[in-house]
RNA sequence: GGCCGCGUGCCAGAGUGGACAAAUGGAGCGGAUUGCAAAUCCGCUGGGGUAACCCUUCGUCGGUUCGAAUCCGACCGCGGCCUCCA
């Protein structure tokens, strides 16, 4: 039994294979780094992280092709590109004109700044865009991190997998060189004001990831094209690679004048770069026989088109032999958005989120992360404060398994209860490969934790190993801040009061006066906070539901 | 208008031709425990019947089939894209 995955180039379910079965390349688009980075974006970037797990255990199986399989472990280079160019708030234009979001970004951190909303001890530039690319990529590297993001993990040793736009920009005017080069883009304008565009009509598979083709596609259809920037166009669809522009606030020198590459070149350069030249893969041999580049390739729904039709053409028409039969990579995983409470998320609305804010409310990292990743990658995802609690309840559960390890010694190969984790595991990977089906693999971790009577230190080890996949045990734990009487939950300030209030309802109950230590309790809910004694007298206290 | 994903019980969410009144959590109810709570453990949770069993249900309406939550068609709804967006 092997991996299989609905691939949104063939739109169907096929087994993942992939060109070398010792190791796996996948490429995920990464966070533009603006702001910080909100649920829905973490939803996306998780469900591909949960994929890579999947591939990395010892429990997936991936087909060979020809029939066989090959049994995991196996290596997963995983490449997440961090988008630091500023591009254009103006998509009426398409790319070409409007401010610059890192202008943009700046003038809002300046305005936190005035207000002084800034965290303390900050201190960042807003007039130097590369300043607010690097401190919003630190926060987006510091939550990646907080939710089990692995290759966030391993990028602190490796900073060459998570690639920053900024410092690729060679390989792209080199991109861009070989499109011009071999006929499939052009340049119009004069020295000054050149623009590079890609010539999708000389590309007959062009559309093939998204179904827009060109004779369906119909310009303007989403309200985003203007009329103006189509003239010098050979056809509408033709998008930007490059443009020059000294005006501009990140700017680079390339052979079409001094400015800035367009929105999909990026992810041509840097998956190139990653996960064909620095694997040491023959790019001139694969392109000589149409190989894909690469195995993987995620992203939010909303990229598959434009930003991967676009990615696939520019890559294929640089580098294969004959673009119009070659792909990018050889399965494309799209998990789709994440609504909250029904709705689609939007500031206007107010049920905007980003990680951080909830992880600062208290929230265990590995609460929201269960919460992000527990639905099916291809459903969209309803995210919920009851969600969030009741993935909390899971996890508390599962870590009680984790306990039987501690102080127990010497059995964790003991086959007592063996079966039942063989069942659990097979299960598990049953759902697992079925289209990554974690709601079923989850379910049935719930069926064998629920057949535990007094888990034993293999099955916590076992439960371990089952958290390599799943990633939110390990995960760490806020710290929760603790006085003589109480254990207040993370982000609990232990207040004055309420410990004032907890003292006296120790006496009250010391004198067996349990109306008035139930008023106190009642006094403490209203002032927002829910207490439970627990064993050795002190009061565990919570923020209030 | 085109292309794509989805629509399951109070909620979240599996199931994709028979073992399905439908996994698994949560919520609710009953019990054990607790001064009372909380947490934990056990049981119940569509309707009827002591039971074998029967009836109604998986967006709606039709169809295929001995048999459909599962396949097909139309329609309705949600979400995405058709040059910002995960």
């Amino acid at each position: 039994m092997t991996l299989v995955l609905q691939n949104t180039l063939t739109r169907r379910p096929q087994a993942l294979v992939p060109a070398d079965p010792r190791t796996v390349t996948f490429y995920s688009c990464g966070p533009t780094v603006y702001d910080d980075a909100h649920i829905g974006n973490f939803r996306s970037f998780l469900s591909a992280d949960l994929l890579r797990r999947w591939i990395e255990s010892p429990w997936c199986s991936l087909s060979d092709g020809k029939g066989g399989e090959t049994p995991g472990p196996r290596r997963v280079v995983h490449v997440m590109n961090i988008t630091d160019v500023g591009h254009m708030t103006d998509d009426a234009e398409g790319g070409e004109s409007g401010e610059d979001r890192m202008a943009v970004a700046g003038r809002r951190l300046e305005e936190a700044k005035k207000a002084g909303k800034l965290p303390a001890g900050v201190s960042v530039n807003p007039r130097d865009p590369y300043a607010i690319a690097a401190y919003f990529g630190e926060r987006f590297l510091r939550d990646a991190r907080d939710l089990g993001l692995k290759v966030a993990i391993e990028a602190q040793r490796d900073p060459s997998l998570m690639p920053r736009a900024t410092g690729s920009i060679a390989g792209m005017i080199e991109v861009v060189r070989r499109l011009v080069e071999r006929g499939y883009a052009y340049v119009v304008g004069n020295p000054g004001a050149r623009v590079v565009y890609f010539d999708v009509q000389r590309l007959p598979s062009y559309g093939q990831l998204s179904g827009n083709t060109l004779d369906r596609l119909r310009e303007g259809e989403g309200g985003r094209v203007s009329a103006a920037n189509q003239l010098s166009k050979r056809h509408p669809a033709d998008f930007l690679l490059w443009k020059e522009d000294p005006s501009h606030l990140m700017k680079w020198p390339s052979p079409w004048g001094e400015g800035y590459p367009g929105w999909h070149i990026e992810c041509s350069a840097m998956s190139l770069a990653r996960l064909v030249e620095a694997e040491g893969r023959d790019a001139h041999a694969m392109f000589e026989r149409d190989l894909p580049l690469f195995d993987l390739h995620s992203g939010g729904e909303d990229n598959i088109f434009p930003h991967h039709e676009c990615e696939m053409a520019q890559s294929c028409a640089a580098f294969n032999a004959h673009p119009e039969r070659g792909v990018l990579a050889a399965h494309w995983f799209h998990p789709r958005f994440l609504l909250v409470n029904g709705e689609k998320m939007s500031k206007s609305r107010g049920n905007f989120f980003t990680a951080r804010q909830l992880l600062d409310q208290g929230h265990e990292p590995g609460a929201l992360r269960l919460e992000l990743i527990r639905t099916h990658y291809r459903a969209n995802a309803n995210f919920t404060d009851q969600g969030l609690r009741d993935a909390a309840r899971v996890i508390e559960r599962w870590r009680r398994v984790l306990e039987a390890d501690k102080g127990a010694r010497g059995s964790a190969v003991s086959p007592e209860g063996e079966g039942a984790r063989d069942r659990c595991r097979a299960e598990f990977t049953r759902a697992m490969n079925d289209d990554l089906n974690v709601a079923g693999a989850i379910a049935a971790v719930n069926t064998w934790v629920g057949s535990l009577g007094q888990a034993t230190p293999a099955d916590a080890r076992f439960m371990r190993e089952i958290d390599e996949v799943l990633g939110v045990l390990a995960l760490a734990r806020l710290q929760a801040s603790e006085t003589d009487i109480g254990l207040f939950a993370p982000g609990i300030e232990p207040d004055a009061r309420v410990i004032e209030r907890l003292l006296a309802r120790r006496d009250a109950r010391a004198r067996r006066d349990f109306a008035a230590s139930d008023a106190i309790r009642d006094e403490l809910l209203a002032m927002g906070y829910a207490i439970k004694d627990v064993p050795g007298g002190k009061v565990e206290v919570r923020r209030a539901p």
